[in-house]
DNA sequence: AACTATACCTGCAAGC
DNA sequence: TGCTTGCAGGTATAGT
């Protein structure tokens, strides 16, 4: 489901309802996440502590402790974070409750499990998800020489570099079609073959792109909700992902899918090159 | 080393 | 109607 968009509208909805909220309670479901829920270090390190601040990191949100501990979740493909009445009815799918001090409760519900969530700062710390990430689209570190240098020779397809982590952090499918389109790059593009100027397009239209999905609350496609549960309207706007067979905005040549490391890839033929 | 395919899981739509 | 198949926003891992 989300990316970095939709990520951070979540991120910013939550905010007015966590920040400052003591933990009373958790309570997990029986099934696992993609990791196996941290329940010992979720009661020991995040229950009785209060949030002192939530925010984004790549598509992770990281809830920051009073006790110096911090908790991150991963939404995975269907992960929703949303606040609700303590009497409210659970919902399908609701894996994790934690209960604040105002009788309110944030849930976690993923319908496919394919999120996680992990506790640091308790001690036993395992491998630390955010270590080997990238830079964010809107940090100066992203820059062209870097994209340049990363590429090198290579022949990956600039979609793929553009969705790998390591290179930069919050562009998954949806987005990555979309860039490319603003770029009016193919998405096959050998890296190493692209110039500066088209790394500074890239760039440039990473940050346009991600701006006004953010603006117009995120992407949503069949499950995507904030934390209030409303729906993002981006999907009104996507030039070319999930338009295979119509017409593109620009030229009116039909949109093409292939699939590119396994993943559906959208583009106008006539517009990117 | 570079890159792709696969696996994880549930739900839904399309096709027969 | 009911079955099967394929596909879906992510990412780690195995394999070529």
């Amino acid at each position: 489901m989300p990316e970095l968009p939709e990520v951070e509208v979540i991120c910013q909805g939550l905010k007015p309802h966590v920040e400052g909220r003591r933990i009373r309670e958790i309570i997990c479901g029986p099934k696992e996440l993609r990791l196996a829920i941290p329940r010992t270090d979720l009661q020991e390190h995040i229950c009785g502590a209060q949030i002192k601040n939530v925010r984004r990191r790549a598509k992770y949100l990281l809830f920051e402790m009073d006790n110096g501990c911090r908790l991150l979740v991963h939404l995975g493909m269907t992960g929703r974070l949303g606040v609700f009445p303590a009497k409210a009815p659970r919902a399908l799918h609701d894996h994790l409750l934690f209960r604040f001090d105002d009788n309110m409760e944030m849930r976690y519900n993923d319908t496919r499990r394919f999120g996680f969530v992990t506790v640091q700062g308790g001690g036993d710390d395992r491998i630390d998800p955010l270590a080997r990430l990238g830079p964010e689209p809107f940090w100066d570190d992203f820059n062209a020489g870097y994209l340049q240098e990363r590429a090198g020779r290579r022949l990956q397809p600039i979609k793929n570099f553009l969705m790998d982590s390591q290179v930069v952090v919050g562009i998954g499918n949806i987005y990555a079609n979309e860039i490319l389109f603003a770029a009016a790059i193919h998405p096959t593009m050998p890296i190493g073959s692209l110039t500066l100027t088209q790394w500074r397009t890239i760039i440039d239209r990473s940050r346009e792109v991600l701006t006004r999905a953010i603006r117009s609350g995120g992407t949503t496609i069949s499950d995507y909700v904030n934390a209030s549960g409303q729906p993002g309207y981006f999907q009104l706007e996507l030039a070319v992902y999930g338009r295979n067979g119509e017409k593109c905005r620009q030229c009116q040549t039909t949109i093409e899918k292939q699939t590119l490391a396994g993943r559906a890839t959208y583009f106008c033929p006539c517009c990117q090159k």
